[in-house]
DNA sequence: TGAGTTTGTGCCGCAACTAAACAAACTGCG
DNA sequence: CGCAGTTTGTTTAGTTGCGGCACAAACTCA
């Protein structure tokens, strides 16, 4: 197929091929001292510790020689590792309907510093774009970090390999915008180094979580979530964000969930999307819609508030059941090991934990499926810490190339 | 959370890292010569040449160093690459509703020898492949070629890590048998060699199909397809074989592609298992179904045979457009960039392809993941293939260590 | 026949790792 | 306090997979 289009990959390009998933693993937090970073990588201890040394050198880790506390367990106390505070970050922003966010965030998903939730006009992309850039380079200025990259979330699917924002429906920017190009060339007019980054807000979510969250350890996350309007879906596989073949994977509004229910504007009915969101939740409780841009917080507020008001308790288990249903047809497709929920999904999940695993148990074929976790959401900021692990990604997966 | 229950690879356990993809390449066809092996591993024509020298030795690949025939460029003509034909191979076995078929296949997806269509009485599932094995162990004896390894495919999804069936529900077993560990003892007991394996028939003519048929090339590739009843799906993802987290994905029977259809087992409506599978198709062309074990057969021939009657011509359109619903849904869900059909699907693809794949691009949400290409399975025997494949795992990650 | 092109091979050396022996830092016990 | 036992860090030597290079081999084309 190919002559030799394929990378020669020369001897300087690869770095310590360890160097890479140590890093991940004290990013992730599974390495809390040098010796389980020697077992968790299957490597000897002297080659964990060169590794150690050189992630030390890099600037990016801190390795405690004297710990003082050991935690009573016998034998030489262990060094301790932990992301260096004072090293590098990336910036990451996150636009939704009812404004944007910037912020840095260093390894081990910490946010170093956050400018506060800017209202902004959404009519044009490349405005608010250059606004949230130039929010984040401001943060950067102020801490005097070094910055490695970009990443930015959107709530829209954003189709690969172009870049571009299909449907972003609940911000007013038009359909197929190239929102990637336009981050990156605001990235670089703002003189910031580093490559730029652009995804979906649900999948940077299930990113977030996966590796700070509620999906630690899970091996087949799934994760469903509304905004203010619509669902969104993501699947995270052995730890890498599972976007299909073209960026468009886990547009999971669509399904089916009652057949009796209410149009669509995809052509069908009782969609996911307009059967289980905010909009829906407030309509179904026979209560008036706000502003759209609040329709997630009066859901959550009226939910929460007023769950003894039969109409909302009525409103609620409808949601459930429906929401379940689309959750069994999604573990019938991908038998995931773990589910979280976010938006008003994770709110309608801890009002009635029951119901909903019950709907999701006799659903989905198989009982052991069934029982499947459901969790809600831990992180604060998901999508804005998911955006920084697309940035921080290349320096994971080769911490010398990155840098360099 | 583990302390030191990681595998500590030793330097023995690791042979030359790029044997295992340097056979796969072979295997599938994507190396014909030295040279292109050279360029698609990414590495030197050195380490290339002392790969393809120790598959040599190993009794794996022939390494043809004077071809005669050079096609056309100039430059040293490369020496070719095939499979060794008298090389080790596996057995490999399929079950269905009609009987069973067992064959020895050899690297490259070749099938050395096949025993005859066997019918069984299918009550007991440890007779039945304790039937299945004696008919692979009798080829093997006539062919006196080493075997490495045994794999099996069931009408059933499997789940893992137990190995048991949980709904082979068209053949007359109960369902949780532990047909791996059944499938297992009887090998051994037959005195064959290497690890067995057990399979779900649709996961495995996907992967058959990836390897050596109409899925080649494909990174995200979904295989959707009937037996004599209902539908199974498959996933095969960069290469291997995506089945969840136990076993159970690609479950796709129970998608909704019919509100007002007839009811499910599920406890549902109109799902695409009883909507869309050969006897959904008699009933609708208002045919009398024949026995269970030749639905496929007899809806397949009418379909050919007759789709100029109107009450068939409209079966199939009806078929064709659930099917299209269904499709588009693991689409949205999916994101694949290719789709292949089997069993009765593949024959409604060939009957009208533009009705099927307008549906498809109609109600998968995104234009450009609408346009993805729908073929037929084109293999013959693609289950066998596939359980052949189970077994040749092994072989493939690690050749050193499985032949050892 | 010779220039040009592409491929195979032998040799050197690097770098990432293992293995093994030793040193260091702790606990616990008498 | 001292000593055994345990776990971890460090040093050194040795192995090895593979890149880089130079050269030989086998073809095409003029």
């Amino acid at each position: 197929m190919n002559g030799k289009a394929t990378t020669t990959r020369t001897k300087l390009e690869r770095g310590r091929s360890a160097l890479g998933p140590a890093l991940e693993l004290v990013h992730t937090g599974r390495a809390p001292t040098r010796a389980v970073l020697t077992s968790e990588l299957g490597v000897t201890r002297a080659t964990a510790g060169a590794v150690a040394a050189e992630l030390e050198a890099l600037g990016l880790i801190r390795v405690d020689s004297s710990p003082g506390s050991a935690a009573g367990s016998q034998g030489r106390p262990s060094h301790r590792l932990s992301v260096l505070e004072t090293g590098p970050v990336v910036l990451a922003a996150q636009v939704h309907a009812d404004g944007f966010r910037a912020a840095l965030v260093g390894l081990g998903g910490r946010i170093v510093a956050t400018s506060p939730g800017c209202v902004a006009v959404m009519a044009d992309p490349a405005q608010v774009l250059g606004e949230v850039v130039e929010a984040g380079a401001g943060l950067l200025r102020e801490s005097g970090l070094r910055c490695v990259g970009a990443g930015l979330a959107v709530p829209s699917a954003v189709a690969e390999p172009e870049g571009t924002a299909l449907n972003p429906l609940h911000i007013a920017w038009p359909a197929g915008s190239p929102v990637r190009d336009i981050f990156a060339a605001c990235v670089r007019a703002a003189g910031i180094t580093g490559p730029a980054f652009t995804g979906n807000d649900v999948n940077l979510t299930a990113l977030a979580e996966h590796r700070h969250g509620a999906g630690r350890g899970a091996q087949h996350l799934l994760c469903v979530a509304t905004g203010h309007r619509g669902v969104g879906g993501a699947l995270v596989l052995d730890g890498r964000l599972h976007s299909g073949s073209s960026g468009l994977a886990l547009e999971v509004g669509h399904l089916t969930v009652n057949p009796e229910g209410r149009p669509c504007h995809c052509g069908g009915r009782g969609c996911l999307d307009v059967e289980t969101d905010p909009l829906a939740f407030l309509t179904t409780a026979r209560r008036e819609p706000g502003p759209e841009e609040s329709l997630l917080k009066q859901a959550g507020n009226l939910l929460r508030a007023e769950y003894e008001d039969p109409a909302v308790r009525n409103a609620a288990e409808a949601l459930i059941d429906r929401l379940g249903l689309g959750l069994a047809g999604l573990v019938n497709i991908l038998n995931p090991d773990r589910i979280i929920l976010g938006g008003l999904h994770r709110d309608l999940l801890e009002a009635d934990p029951e119901r909903l695993r019950a709907v999701v148990a006799d659903r989905s074929l198989w009982g052991r499926s069934g029982s499947v976790p459901i969790l809600p959401c831990t992180l604060a900021h998901n999508s804005l810490v998911g955006a920084a692990e697309l940035a921080w990604q290349p320096v994971l997966d080769d911490p010398l190339g990155a840098l360099a």
